[in-house]
RNA sequence: GCCCCGGUAGUCCAACGGCAGAGACAAUGUGCUCAAACCACAUCCAGUGUGGGUUCGAAUCCCACCCGGGGCACCA
């Protein structure tokens, strides 16, 4: 566009005008949090959080979006007289830092902070209201000092762990992973491969024991979370009522299981347990172990991915053995089978297939009995059944009411080397044995390139002089845990941290928690739906636990924006669809293109890039810029002389932008400002004339509304307007009531619900006289056509419905 | 299979239960131009996925179904 060589007075140059301000809005430092005004309790507080990004290479499409959005609504608390708390910072543990580090023999180190320098450029010209006096990076030790802290209270708590089991294992990242990081088709969220299980001793966090009250409080976030993320966190969690129901067993422990169906327990033909679990190993007799080793051989060929098929044949194998039906009383068999999972209630299940279709197929296909408990073409009353039966177990002693959940401990050992060191120090005699708090923080040893190849045990292992230490307790020879966290670690906390981020006594100051916390909004990206919100809610109801804040959620609103993409697709490097950020910058400025990824839907809603038009933000840009330069009256004019018409439009233009902004409608606000662009434009070309009061308060307006989009085109109107910078340091206009009444509206006249007339009436009209008035109109008259009135509805002064 | 969210002009999207259209993209036309682009102005375009129900009145509320997106899933 700057081959089209305009004159100054029609276009200005977007590209000048990032240079021109972005020093005037360095010297300024308007985004600065204060903390002394929120701890006095001057000012009410807004604590805005958008989740901070991973630095791998520039930023892209999808962080411009969500800053863009996010820094609309930051930008207007804070016009709104709210102490506005806005940071940033770098999640920069991770995997490909060490990747790249492997494959350039160099330290991780390089790559992300270089990576971070870059993304802190661009964040700086992409125009945004971020304190940065608070940036953080979560591979600064000062940061992870406080990520191994936390882990250490949390496991004087209980509630960090390590326990032998069956894990979750990325043979490509060579690394365990958590069960939020298997995809549902049994692939590695971070790089799509196949996951496998290994038995392995590793820690836990105690998820599980906060299970029903992260499960309870989505009540609470139901009308300030978008609901996606509610219900995929229900779903996650799995919250299912039932009861335990216990199977006497001749010479062994009695078979505990779990049902929600305990109504039924009178038809439990039969019992099956987990073929992998060691219950089928203790339970099989001596006649049937080969028939149960055979079995096992054939489950374990089949992948994880055939075992997730689930309309695959039933298999299963005869234990031998039976148990008591505690209801019954009759000695029923009890089988091994895949079907029935290991890891999800007791491994083991009572099985009816009269009402359940997958014990039905096992029983058809094995020829076990099959017994109705009721007739399904009958009512019945299966909360009133299941409370009976519950009753019942209680009574003779083999069983109680329960709830399960389908959650698991959280997994965070990692065997890789760019993440906080565990720290943790293992000693032949003392056991486990916590670094003291004073040691902390356990920094990484210098590892780089060949050194860090995954290999199936940590790379911290080869650093044998950071290994091998004296234990703490007794002094003796020991060795340091070789695991890494996994990363979603260290951002299950951050927010805490950017309350006082260069603390070096604390994890953060308890009085700023209480004074800022909790975060009042947080955009981010559902991808996060699961993974980081819900160890961010454990990590904050543990922490309220621990007497550290005195909040029970971290987020009181939750939006999560949409994705970017191009004709339908995901952007992706493999489709060659990806849209340069930097490229579309250069081409239209920053300004445009913010305006373009905000203008384009509703937040939460995809954007394609192949619907959206950003040479057509930045010719609005430069029409409502123009207006700055139309206005002849000086700064300072009394708005109250001005012309009416055009006034009304500016107040009912804030007004409905101050309603929209709350509900975060930033499309729609835009609308309205293109609106009121159009209008003044109007006024000023062929109605009341540029010199007109009314006119500047338009586009003061304007100026005002834009700033929360269009910063750069914003201050460069504000100062043709004869302003002092900054526009966002300028008081937001106050609504005048007054001009929001309309002097005349248009009543509409209905006859069965169709428009056969309209009315020009005051507002303030009775519903007597719009009756009248709507019964005397020719055109109503000539539809009633003499047909009998039987019934008039007024809603003045807007509607008259005649039914006839 | 269970649970959430959505379905309005060619496209993206607006519309406290009360005139279906605010804003934009695209298209078309006119002006500007040698011409095109740019720019300016104007025009065009749907009866709200389908079927019922509630109501004086439904895009909006209720029920069923269809389609799209998402979450969970041999979860007992």
């Amino acid at each position: 566009m700057s081959e089209t060589a305009a004159s100054p007075e029609v276009h200005y140059d977007a590209h000048a005008v990032e240079e021109k301000w972005l020093p005037v809005w360095e010297r300024l430092d308007a985004f600065r949090a204060d903390d002394a005004a929120v701890l006095a309790g001057d000012k009410p507080k807004f604590y805005g959080l958008t989740m901070f990004p991973y630095p791998s290479g520039d930023l892209h499409m999808g962080h411009a979006e969500v800053m863009a959005l996010h820094d609309v609504l930051c930008r207007y608390k804070r016009f709104r007289g709210f102490e506005v708390l806005n940071p940033m910072g770098w999640d920069s543990f991770g995997l490909p830092a060490e990747n790249a580090a492997i494959k350039n023999d160099e330290h991780p180190a390089t790559y992300t902070y270089a990576n971070i320098e870059t993304q802190f450029s661009s964040f700086k010209k992409y125009g945004l209201s971020f304190d940065w006096s608070r940036r953080l990076h979560t591979s600064d030790p000062e940061y992870y000092h406080w990520t191994q802290w936390i882990f250490l209270k949390l496991r004087e708590q209980g509630l960090a762990y390590r326990k032998n089991s069956p894990v979750n294992w990325c043979p490509n990242d060579q690394t365990v992973l958590a069960n939020e990081q298997v995809l549902a088709d049994g692939t590695c969220e971070r790089c799509g491969a196949v996951v496998t299980k290994k038995e392995l001793t590793q820690w836990y966090f105690r998820t599980t024991a906060y299970a029903q009250e992260l499960y309870d409080s989505l009540d609470d976030l139901q009308d300030t979370w978008i609901a996606k993320v509610v219900n995929a966190q229900r779903n996650w969690i799995g919250r299912s009522e039932g009861a335990h129901v216990s199977f006497d067993v001749a010479g062994h422990e009695p078979i505990t299981v779990f049902t929600t169906r305990p109504d039924t327990l009178v038809g439990a033909t039969f019992m099956v347990v987990a073929a992998d679990a060691k219950l089928a190993q203790e339970l099989v007799t001596p006649e049937r172990a080969q028939a149960l080793e055979d079995y096992l051989a054939e489950v374990r060929k089949s992948s994880d991915i055939d075992r997730l098929a689930t309309d695959r044949p039933k298999t299963g194998v005869d234990l031998g053995v039976t148990a008591t039906n505690p209801l019954t009383g009759e000695e029923i068999p009890v089988w091994a089978a895949d079907y029935v999972l290991a890891d999800y209630g007791t491994g083991a299940i009572m099985a009816v297939p009269a009402h359940d279709d997958r014990d039905r197929e096992f029983a058809e296909k094995f020829g076990l009995p099959i017994v109705p408990v009721y007739d399904d073409e009958q009512p019945y009353d299966k909360a009133a059944e299941v409370s009976r039966a519950i009753a019942a177990v209680e009574a003779n002693g083999h069983g109680e009411g329960t709830v399960n959940f389908r959650l698991r401990d959280w997994l965070l050992s990692r065997q890789r080397y760019w993440g906080a060191p565990i720290p943790i120090i293992h000693c032949p005699v003392d056991g486990e044995v916590p670094v003291p708090e004073d040691q902390l923080p356990v920094v990484l040893p210098e590892l780089r390139g060949a050194d860090l190849k995954p290999k199936g045990t940590s790379p911290l292992g080869a650093a044998a002089e950071w290994v091998n230490v004296s234990c703490p307790t007794c002094g003796g020879p020991a060795t340091r845990d070789t695991d890494t966290m996994d990363t979603f670690v260290d951002s299950s906390w951050y927010f805490f941290r950017y309350l006082s981020p260069h603390d070096g006594s604390q994890a953060f100051d308890p009085a700023l928690a209480k004074a800022w916390g909790p975060v009042d909004f947080y955009l981010g990206g559902s991808e996060h739906a699961v993974l980081h919100l819900l160890y961010a809610r454990f990590f904050t109801k543990a922490m309220r636990d621990m007497g550290l804040i005195d909040w029970d959620e971290p987020f009181s609103a939750y939006l999560s924006q949409g994705t970017v993409i191009n004709n339908g697709h995901k952007m992706s490097k493999s489709l060659g669809n990806g849209v340069a950020l930097g490229a579309q910058l250069d081409e239209f400025g920053v300004d445009a293109v913010r305006l373009t990824l905000v203008f384009a839907s509703p937040p939460e809603d995809n954007i394609d890039w192949a619907d959206v038009s950003p040479a057509g933000s930045a010719k609005f840009l430069q029409r409502a810029w123009r207006l700055s330069g139309d206005v002849t009256s000086p700064a300072g004019t009394d708005p109250s002389t001005g012309d009416v018409a055009l006034r009304k439009v500016t107040h009912k233009t804030l007004s409905e932008a101050e309603h929209l902004l709350d509900s975060y409608r930033f499309n729609v606000v835009v609308a309205r400002t293109m609106e009121l662009v159009n209008a003044t434009r109007k006024a000023i070309d062929s109605g009341c004339g540029p010199e007109d009061p009314a006119v500047r308060e338009a586009a003061e307006a304007v100026a005002i509304l834009l700033s929360l989009v269009a910063p750069y085109t914003a201050e460069e109107m504000w100062e043709r307007l004869g302003h002092q910078p900054s526009v966002a340091q300028a008081a937001w206009p106050t609504v005048d009531p007054a001009l929001l009444v309309e002097d005349a509206v248009t009543a509409v006249v209905q006859i069965q619900g169709k428009v056969r007339g309209r009315l020009e009436v005051s507002p303030d009209i009775s519903e007597a006289d719009l009756e009248a008035a709507a019964l005397a109109d020719p055109a109503v008259v000539k539809a009633i056509d003499g047909r009998p009135v039987r019934k008039v509805i007024v809603r003045a002064p807007k509607l008259v419905n005649i039914v006839v």
